[in-house]
DNA sequence: AATATGTCTTCTATCGTCAATAAACATTTG
DNA sequence: CAAATGTTTATTGACGATAGAAGACATATT
């Protein structure tokens, strides 16, 4: 079947909604920026949109005809990469497996529905982070997502974490990235506020602050490190919802202490509450990790 | 033209080497323990070597007949996987490229005469390097053999490795992993001996020693992080061979100091003879850094 | 003159295919 | 009866092919 156009079908979606709000639609090389893809998937969009009547497009004349239906809309599961179908089935399969099991690509991939270099190039992509390995003309070999694995990563975690808040601290005020520390201090104290429903919310908002810490240091290790601890605890806590609301509510207090110490300047508090939060981050994971 | 049999070719031609010792082959799963590849290729191996009149095969008894000759050999050319072959080319081309410059995965596999997919595999390989970087649905972006990434890998280097060094100082006296330092602190000592001649062999020593120090740790990034640095050191300092015996000799003073701070098991020494040599190695390599 | 549109070319993402290789199973041998 | 050999099956490694998507170039519009 070659190459599925999932790309144009998002973007279509999104241009959708994008449509409720006007009369006319900017021009093409706007459309490609704020839909973040190439010229080309526009014309098609665009296309699409004329033939469907929800606008009279013509040369630079984009005229919005009628609002957008649900019908509009492409199904969801036809918006999803292939990349996407294999690191979901993946990582649902990796969470339960045994420690030394092996992989089979071929296997995957049917069960997948898709092709075995989608699967292949996925594992090839995947195994940075640690947890499976390749025995060369042979299976991969699953490392699992142990309690060893946990520790190891909460260990390098706490070393880059804390000469990162370090730097943080010593960067002149100057910096662009204190505004930034300001505005994920509101929006610490918004959720606060609201955490009895919001809590979801909670783990994007920290994914964004951690690694505007990690932004301090300019050092492409210490931040390509952080989408290791952003996949485990994505795909950990999605199915580990125990206690998420109490978690998530220390958790920002954490984060709030942290925060005041980093503009206080004071090295030594910052890396207190550093260690402080990062200790307590280690416990949740390990509190949820089998023990095998 | 699907796979090529580069594994058995190269199997064969190592086989050859064995063939020269003995009169007689030994069983097949011995063999194929030996030569590291699967009974199949065993097989196959011993087929051609019967079918070249170098041995006599019949089940179990496997008589040498002839010593090998040059031409029994393989061309080495024939030897190499397609993966080799890739890394290579792309190496080579990795350290003259400019900063942004990008990568046509197409071109790629036409210059080197291999299909797209293998490019495609090597590059998703090796961005885990942080090297170059994938803008998706499109090109490569080389970000370069620079000063900053040299001073970036440095740093992290000499965090994780004062780490590991720490670690071994407290390694009880009965782990082997003192035995295998002590070997290595003869070679050193054998290799100091006759540097003139023989500082080539400078390298494949450095990369075990770290290695072994690294081994203290039991932390998969620590020693995966390693990969990176040999990777460096390997095609960097392969078409830098400026000054190498002087460097090389400076190195092996720097590891023997190294070496006995480790063995008196005093930590400071121990932390302080590290970072003495890890720096001495980041400005060797600033040296040889071009200054873009 | 700068920006937008129209057209064409090239490259990526993905699939199916097949030889090389590994691995599993069955049979023989010391 | 344990280890080696013989036989069969399944999986990986690598390729070419093709639709989708990006990018380059030419032309038109304000």
């Amino acid at each position: 079947m070659s190459k599925q156009n999932t790309l144009f079908k998002d973007a279509y979606n999104r241009s959708l909604i994008q449509l409720g709000g006007t009369q006319t639609l900017p021009s093409e090389p706007e459309m490609a920026a704020s839909l973040q893809v190439s010229r080309t998937t526009v014309r098609a969009i665009l296309q699409r949109l004329a033939d469907e009547g929800l606008i009279a497009w013509d040369k630079r004349s984009k005229i919005v005809l009628r609002a957008p239906l649900a019908d509009d809309y492409f199904p969801s599961a036809e918006t999803h990469s292939t990349h996407d179908v294999v690191e979901r089935g993946f990582m649902k399969r990796l969470m339960g497996a045994d420690v030394g099991s092996q992989i089979n690509e071929l296997e995957l991939a049917r069960e997948l529905g898709v092709g075995t270099s989608s699967v292949r190039e996925f594992l090839i992509r995947f195994s940075r982070f640690g947890l499976i390995e390749k025995r060369p003309n042979s299976h991969w070999v699953i490392k699992g997502f142990t309690r060893g694995f946990a520790l190891e990563l909460a260990d390098i975690r706490e070393m880059f974490e804390v000469r990162s808040a370090l730097a943080f601290v010593q960067l002149p005020k100057t910096e662009t990235i204190w505004t930034g520390l300001d505005k994920i201090e509101v929006e610490h104290r918004a959720l606060k506020a609201s955490i009895d429903s919001d809590y979801g919310q909670f783990s994007e908002l920290d994914e964004r602050f951690h690694r505007l810490i990690h932004g301090s240091t300019d050092n492409r290790f210490i931040i390509e490190f952080y989408d290791i601890i952003a996949m485990v605890f994505h795909y950990h806590f999605q199915w580990n919802k125990k206690d998420e609301k109490k978690r998530n509510a220390a958790a920002i207090d954490e984060h709030l202490a942290y925060i005041t110490a980093l503009k206080s300047g004071d090295s030594i508090e910052a890396e207190l509450t550093c260690r402080r939060h990062l200790r307590s981050a280690r416990a949740t994971l390990m509190a949820s990790t089998p023990a095998t």
